[in-house]
DNA sequence: TTAATCGTCGATTAACTTTGTCTACAATAT
DNA sequence: ATATTGTAGACAAAGTTAATCGACGATTAA
């Protein structure tokens, strides 16, 4: 079980947009040039990201995207979610005559819902903790976190290479 | 991103075994047929958990498998990294020339190590969340709740199945 | 108004993972 | 001995993810 890669690609690239003033923006050319990416795919990520409304994105000539809420509104859950979806890690495929459904007519829909099958129960309240966990961490946080443990350098590095291809 | 389905198979599995006594077992082909499940690929399953000593197996006519621990020794999260491996959800793939990597000559193993990609730190403490809640629930607590929420008459169908076919 | 630039969408391909089967083999009760 | 059962590994089928491509529409600069 593993999160797709579209999760890092988002996630790193949100923080190049956090300094994006709201009349700016940047160009998926350069988000992707910079973090050695394909264009094309990344281009999908954000494409998600601006459905959910967590960046707006800007057509044509000097086009690009920029963020569509303040960072502190934007948490790991809300990327996590606009990526991978919020279908459970978990899914009951309510097997035949299956001792732990009290149900064995019904499938797996009911299991999924407030079914009483234990067993799918835990693994979607387990699910949770590790959600209500993203939920507490926003992109406000993670800027503060890196401007305290990354070198200037390389912060510095990032910028300049944004503002040189400023749209 | 999801479960493979094996972890289902291994705990709905395990419920039938916990009952089991020390001198007894239950064979493959009673386990997959009363689930209605592929007898070979769920052998693989509980090869696994032999394997990381949740269950034991008996080779030979009239063999199979019991459990191998006392059921309130044996978590979720046993069970859960007997059959997905303990390999984490996230995992960093070193974007190249990457912002939030203080390092970035070394790759992906520093990163998952003890690394200062906080991208990285956060989604695998998010995830320990989620296999924290999965350790504090035992099989010995499945077992109390699926009693105490299961009507009778399903709980004695499959003691039956297995009485009948005992090894 | 035209041409270049940029994001969006859907079809398609390639790589990889999961699911499942098959066969040969080792252990064991009768 | 022999029939039965678990083990292991090769293999095949199906499904998912990663990535590419091309057509399209929106926007801007000239």
């Amino acid at each position: 079980m593993k999160y797709s890669v579209m999760v890092e690609y988002a996630l790193h690239s949100l923080v190049y947009l956090i300094d994006v003033p709201p009349n700016e923006s940047i160009g998926i050319k350069d988000l992707s040039e910079f973090q050695g990416l394909s264009e094309t795919y990344l281009s999908k990520v954000l494409g998600k990201m601006s459905k959910e409304g967590i960046v707006s994105s800007v057509s044509g000539v000097k086009g690009g995207y920029r963020l569509n809420k303040k960072p502190e509104d934007i948490t790991f859950w809300d990327v996590v979610r606009a990526v991978e979806g919020e279908e459970p890690i978990f899914q009951c495929k309510n097997i035949k005559a299956n001792f732990a459904y009290q149900n064995t007519k019904q499938d797996c829909k009911s299991c999924s819902g407030q079914s009483n099958c234990t067993i799918n129960i835990v693994m979607l309240e387990a699910e949770e903790q590790m959600r209500n966990y993203l939920r507490n961490k926003t992109i406000a946080w993670l800027e503060q976190e890196l401007l305290r443990t990354l070198p200037n350098k390389q912060i510095e590095e990032a910028k300049e290479f944004f503002k040189r291809n400023k749209n």
